[in-house]
DNA sequence: CTGTTAGCGCCTTCAA
DNA sequence: TTGAAGGCGCTAACAG
């Protein structure tokens, strides 16, 4: 039983120096003699010495660690993200702890007092779909916790954060569907809080301006992103006194679900009515019937990025003040 | 800016008596002037103080936080897993550290190696679909780090573990498929390295003999789970001069991935051949064509009876010789 | 080149 | 009921 690990006091007592030139000689500190230097790396080997982290984060007031909150880690989505995170912290000496606030903004702001009170060097959070205020998290100003807000940022402000272009990504997908010659184009967008909403509405209203279409407000619903709020919206527009020949989903969620409902209407998927969605998961490349087209939005990168971003302020590797929100470029995925 | 965190120390300054009674009025210590922790309380409140869980860290030698070591987070199984754990591990006091393994030994390795050295209190993990060798594991037990497995353990020993049985999910399913009919089931089973394959085998051909149906072998392939390998035992199975008219997937994925080459070979899905598999993932839903079955395994509850059981053992609330691996059944979702 | 000392924040004997 | 002292493992400023 190696129960106990060594420790630099104990291979000082053994080579009847003081800790201190184990600890110089174990970080191959300049001036220091070379054959102390290899006794002490010998017996440290021999010892099976490493040191202990948590002393170490004890003294630095820092524990290498960071705090991730996501919503919901089955939507692949925020798994994809969050193994571009996972990759460059551990790359970077630093592991993850992570928290799902299931879109519930109670568990969000327990995640972050949680991981605040284990004094996380920093976080990375992806704010639920409800949360509409933010002292919870401005807190983390005052006690010196770097935040790089990930996907879903709050409104205004330049806080750090890593987020796509939603508004051209929208773009993209209706000038899509105007080419295959749509022109009524149906918009789910997603609730208010989430300013990424009012992105996708943005570029759908721009690309149709651009097309010389009209926007018919009928035709763009708000929903919260749950499968019944989906189906209400769905029925909604079938009632329509003219349909629309296509739907802009908020995602690919979302898409599923409103091909399902839309499908129970006997709705000839992407033949009465083309379905194009956000995200791009993989998921998508099951279906035997996907959406039409999807806006690519990187997870992966956009994760590492942020971690990144997240790292580079930490480690004060650039000053606060030339951090800037990073917005990504989407592309459209045709299927 | 609340740059500085107060410490008892400051407090006790601030009121002219010893740290140890700070520390004492805080805990509610018992012989206590009533007084003087009434004044501590509220000083402490004042000044928000807040215990540097850091320094409790290094002083008790325990951190309060568990790794968690997944194959791979955008498997649904896998993400909802992580949720139990994150559950339990949070209603407990303890934080959640993630890795995935992305099946790469050498990344499992590292990842366990990179836990223990931050000194984490235990461990869950699922071994990567390559892990044959178990010694980077093993090592944990000298370092007195306990490690329960997930879902994928390793074979013989009783380790601590939570997992399904695999066994009756796979007699239940050919039950089910032997019932309507079929006698020409054919099974795709995983990776030799993982005991969960031999499983699948077992209960397949104790469901059959119970049927009294004899196991064609030439019906039986072993794949890695990869999408590549999955092909190559479809083209096999459909190539057999009596092609079978059920096939037992590993799991939903690979169900997915089959169902698409078979389609490919326009075979009519659960007509001409009749799917079946495990896992019971959400995805399954979104499906027009799901297989007529999957198993479900329940990985929420699972993962929060393996972080129930890693806690009982860190905590002390069972001898380690009363800890057994937990075995749980699974039921049939009929689509 | 190496040793001594002090301290990080907290808890826990031991004394008073 | 309270205080003083020591120590957890490591680093670093200050001395030789």
């Amino acid at each position: 039983m190696d129960q106990k690990l060594p420790t630099i006091k104990e291979i000082a007592q053994r080579l009847n120096i003081s800790v201190s030139t184990v600890s110089r000689a174990l970080h191959n500190h300049p001036r220091i003699g070379l054959r102390t230097k290899m006794q002490v790396q010998k017996l440290a080997r021999e010892l099976n010495y490493e040191p202990n982290t948590l002393a170490i984060s004890f003294k630095q007031k820092k524990w290498y660690t960071i705090g991730v909150i996501l919503p919901e880690l089955s939507e692949q989505f925020f798994s994809q993200a969050i193994s571009g995170i996972e990759d460059v912290a551990t790359f970077q000496g630093y592991t993850v702890l992570i928290g799902q606030s299931h879109e519930s903004v109670d568990r969000e702001k327990v995640l972050v007092e949680t991981f605040r009170k284990h004094r996380v060097d920093g976080m990375i959070l992806s704010v639920s779909k409800h949360t509409d205020q933010y002292g919870h998290l401005d807190i983390l100003d005052k006690y010196n916790i770097p935040l790089v807000y990930f996907d879903r940022i709050p409104p205004g402000g330049n806080a750090p954060s890593v987020s796509s272009n939603i508004r051209s990504g929208a773009e993209q997908a209706v000038n899509f569907l105007v080419g295959k010659g749509h022109t009524h184009i149906a918009l789910l967008k997603g609730p208010a809080s989430l300013i990424a909403s009012q992105q996708r509405l943005e570029g759908y209203e721009a690309a149709l301006a651009g097309r010389g279409i009209s926007v018919d407000p009928a035709l763009v619903r708000e929903i919260d992103l749950s499968p019944e709020e989906t189906r209400l919206a769905i029925a909604a527009l079938l009632a329509l006194p003219n349909r629309p020949t296509a739907i802009l989903c908020f995602n690919d969620y979302v898409c599923l679900d409103a091909i399902q409902f839309a499908r129970k209407e006997k709705i000839r998927i992407n033949e009465d009515i083309s379905f194009v969605s956000f995200a791009n998961l993989p998921i998508c490349n099951f279906l035997d019937v996907p959406p039409l087209a999807s806006v690519e939005q990187h997870p992966y990168q956009q994760g590492q990025l942020a971690a990144e971003m997240l790292l580079d302020i930490i480690e004060k590797r650039k000053p606060l003040s030339e951090v800037k929100p990073l917005v990504l470029d989407t592309e459209l995925r045709i299927f």
